[in-house]
DNA sequence: GCTATTGTTGCATACGTATGCAAACTAAGC
DNA sequence: GCTTAGTTTGCATACGTATGCAACAATAGC
């Protein structure tokens, strides 16, 4: 409100150039890669630079190039390891091509219109969508302004932008033939949320895959990719007079607590009683405890994908949509009863891979 | 590397005047709160500029005010539950007070000096580092370059930036009275990182309340924080002819990977053979399958405090270096061997509170 | 109606850097 | 030495906004 100290000044080009004897077009030359300098006067400038403690300003920079090397990275969920674990790996990949990460997290989903206009107004050079919904009038008026948008493990068709995925389809199909294989003959599906491509998708697979198999009941509750309603879906469903014998659980965050209902709760032996198969194989999944059999999605590889599809646009100034979609694994551990054939080992993992059709 | 195709220019708010048939002064005046501007002409300015999509430049403007309005966030091990509930929070405090996040993770402990680096050039109002060393010298030079530092979770004493931190001393404390308690007469800890404040005052607290009791003897070994290195710790350890009876582990990250290898590798029931104790209280620790009795650190409360010092020093532009120390609380579950008498139950949750003295 | 006061507006400038352009310098070839 | 081509340098300007100052309009008080 009130005024306060005004903060101290910081060096400036001008303040080395004079220091150094040269014109502050030196200065700049000198920290911008690629520009004419000799090294003459380049150490004459670094040397003044360093004795005064000067470092180009990135927000004066970012004004007269109109490029600010910062990409927003909007992110919810953080309590699914999922997340950090890709926002971790997106810091370092961004990192190396020297852009750096604006994080918006902890709004509620609907408070997402002032998210965006704060984006906006940082001039972001590219935005990261990880499994939020930013509404697609949003999303058009990025591509209107020329800011890529690439959507990290959801998509839509409808809008202009760019999205990373993995097969979630060909998972939800895998494990609808693993659990097949494995004898089971009741299903249930504990769902994400309803309206998310991951679970459109992980769902529909599964249930192709049964549907093949010649089974079409599939028991549905909601679990929203948290932990209290999976806690609470899964106690509907293990009540159920005729319980499912093998549950699909979207994803591992959830299948955690899946996991922990159906043990704790109703005295459940997994895999004995009771099969559980996950998605995204996350932290906790490959501890003892859990040793959930979960769908991988490749994190790192997904990540550098992003990056490239942002890098890529930013260069070129095209924002065409891409959408790339890469492939995960069923790995195979204790939490769902085994088939008698299909499974892999390879560097100490199990791996399940069918042999019939794809 | 090759020039590319220039970005669409952005709306500004000359155009907005034209449009509006005012002076740039009052377009933005308009989006200035507090700034002289008649009803009138600041509707006509509005509808311009929704009609043109005119959002403010914050990079401009920070030039101008040389306040970003970003605060730069340091921070590791994003593995550990607790950092993504921390950064969550910490998005909604600062989002509230209208400032931002730029985060910086995913690069290995030694490269921090290039982060620091790029932390002052984007001349950020403040920083908050979470867990990661920052050599002292460039702590103070951010003192000298007058902005404020926070420690979150770790605090030196012979530097200049203010810290954040919970009681931790008083946690290991209390967790030795509560094992000695119990009735436990060998022990064990498991350490976090050598040198970091939080591992250093826990075992002293440990170490001091078991002293206190008569026992002097800890069997340590080194965790580092990370799970492999805890696991790697746990088998040493219980692999003692003279095994203890009683573990602390320096944060429920790595007691989740203690209590993994003392049952499914050492085979041992918990508490019945053996007794665990964390801290953190962290997501994983609540649930039931490893129901971590663990000293609380009251995240909230944290990061109100952080961004408080924050917000006050930005303010008021003294730096004076604050430290604040929040209180921790014992919390009861299943890991260990309760004692007899001391513990209470307040909503449904169960707590350890010795009578006698502190 | 006239003055005093308050509120509103536009002008001009500043923030710290990058970059086109022309001037100055350097190196090379004869 | 002179010319030419190439390299280095400084000048001047632009990026988009905020703000002190002076001019101006509106309102109130008499």
């Amino acid at each position: 409100m009130d005024g306060g100290v005004v903060k101290k000044p910081s060096v400036t080009s001008s303040q080395v150039a004079e220091h150094a004897g040269v014109s502050q077009s030196a200065v700049s030359r000198t920290f911008t890669p690629g520009a004419s300098i000799s090294p003459k006067t380049r150490a004459k400038v670094l040397a003044s630079a360093k004795q005064l403690g000067y470092r180009p300003n990135a927000i004066a920079r970012s004004l007269i190039t109109s490029r600010s090397r910062i990409i927003a990275v909007v992110m919810a969920y953080l309590e699914n390891l999922f997340y950090p674990d890709v926002l971790e790996e997106l810091g370092r990949r961004l990192a190396a091509e020297n852009y750096h990460v604006l994080l918006f997290t902890g709004f509620k989903d609907r408070d997402s219109d002032p998210v965006f206009d704060q984006i906006m107004q940082y001039r972001v050079d590219g935005i990261i969508l990880a499994s939020t919904s930013l509404s697609s009038e949003l999303s058009d008026e990025c591509t209107v302004a020329g800011i890529p948008v690439v959507m990290f493990n959801r998509t839509t068709e409808r809008d202009a932008a760019s999205s990373v995925t993995s097969r979630n389809r060909d998972g939800g199909k895998l494990i609808a033939d693993f659990l097949v294989a494995g004898g089971h003959n009741s299903f249930g599906y504990i769902s994400g949320i309803e309206n998310s491509s991951t679970n459109r998708d992980r769902f529909a697979g599964f249930h192709d895959g049964l549907g093949a198999a010649g089974f079409d009941k599939i028991e549905i509750r909601a679990g929203n990719y948290n932990r209290a309603d999976a806690e609470a879906a899964a106690r509907e469903m293990l009540a159920l007079k005729a319980r499912p014998q093998a549950i699909f659980v979207a994803n591992d965050h959830m299948a955690v607590a899946v996991m922990d209902v159906a043990r704790y709760e109703f005295g459940l032996a997994i895999p004995g009683e009771l099969s559980i198969v996950g998605y995204d194989d996350v932290g906790p999944a490959r501890w003892p405890s859990y040793g959930i059999t979960s769908v991988t999605q490749p994190i790192a590889p997904m990540v550098e994908a992003a990056v490239d599809i942002l890098m890529d646009q930013i260069a070129s100034g095209e924002i065409e949509p891409q959408h790339k979609v890469l492939t995960g694994e069923l790995i195979v551990r204790t939490s769902a009863r085994l088939p008698r054939t299909g499974i892999v080992e390879r560097d100490g993992v199990k791996y399940y891979t069918p042999g019939n059709g794809r």
